[in-house]
DNA sequence: TGAGTATATAATTATTTGATTATTTAATAA
DNA sequence: TTATTAAATAATCAAATAATTATATACTCA
């Protein structure tokens, strides 16, 4: 696949509002994948096929922690993503207001 | 619109391999439809239709010139979309092999 | 072991999208 | 005026996409 192409695919992936804003949140912290589910206010199946598609994109990894799943960003090659992300405002606020992270309840 | 959501737009824009192409050759020189449809190898609606995406979303702009349209960037305001364009192969040998430009058939 | 929880996968559906074909509009030139 | 050329628009269709619902897998703990 061209060099294009491979750019296209991965504006493709940011160019949905919830991978985007999932994209933005994990640059402020690793996030579990309930965590991510609280955040947006969609299901846990939605959540699951976006972090799949960004994971199959190269754009997130995975670590698997007992029973929950944490991702974080994977953009050191992809220098024009960090450039994106720094246009969208802090979504310190979403994190913050996460009952996982007062329960601590995926620590 | 919250501004994630319009750089989602943006991307989603971006997220195609013609148009990405397009916005890449944009880049480097102005270019009227039937340069671009030269280029693409593809049919001229085709074209058209993405350069009305890519006018609506605000990433170009129009101008006629006698019985042709030329597009140009508009990108100023949008400098991430500048990053994404430094990572891309330079165009030059494809705008360097129009037929047109030889003959100056859009001059 | 079995219950409970977190996540992934599969199947389905409605919507969006990119491309094609046909037609229309607009500008130029004979 | 008519013919020609450039570009836009409209209609259509197949493929891709995001979301939902239902189900399966995997891990933890009693």
């Amino acid at each position: 696949m061209s060099q294009i192409e491979e750019m296209a695919d991965v504006c493709k992936l940011l160019g949905d509002k919830n991978r985007l804003t999932i994209v933005a949140l994990l640059n402020e912290k690793e996030l579990c994948v309930c965590e991510i589910v609280d955040i947006l206010q969609t299901s846990q199946p939605n959540i699951s096929q976006h972090m799949r598609k960004l994971k199959d994109g190269g754009l997130v990894k995975e670590t698997k922690k007992g029973q929950w799943v944490y991702y974080s960003l994977r953009i050191q090659d992809k220098p024009y993503v960090a450039e994106i992300l720094k246009q969208i405002p802090s979504q310190q606020d979403k994190i913050n207001s996460l009952v996982c992270e007062e329960n601590e309840c995926c620590t």
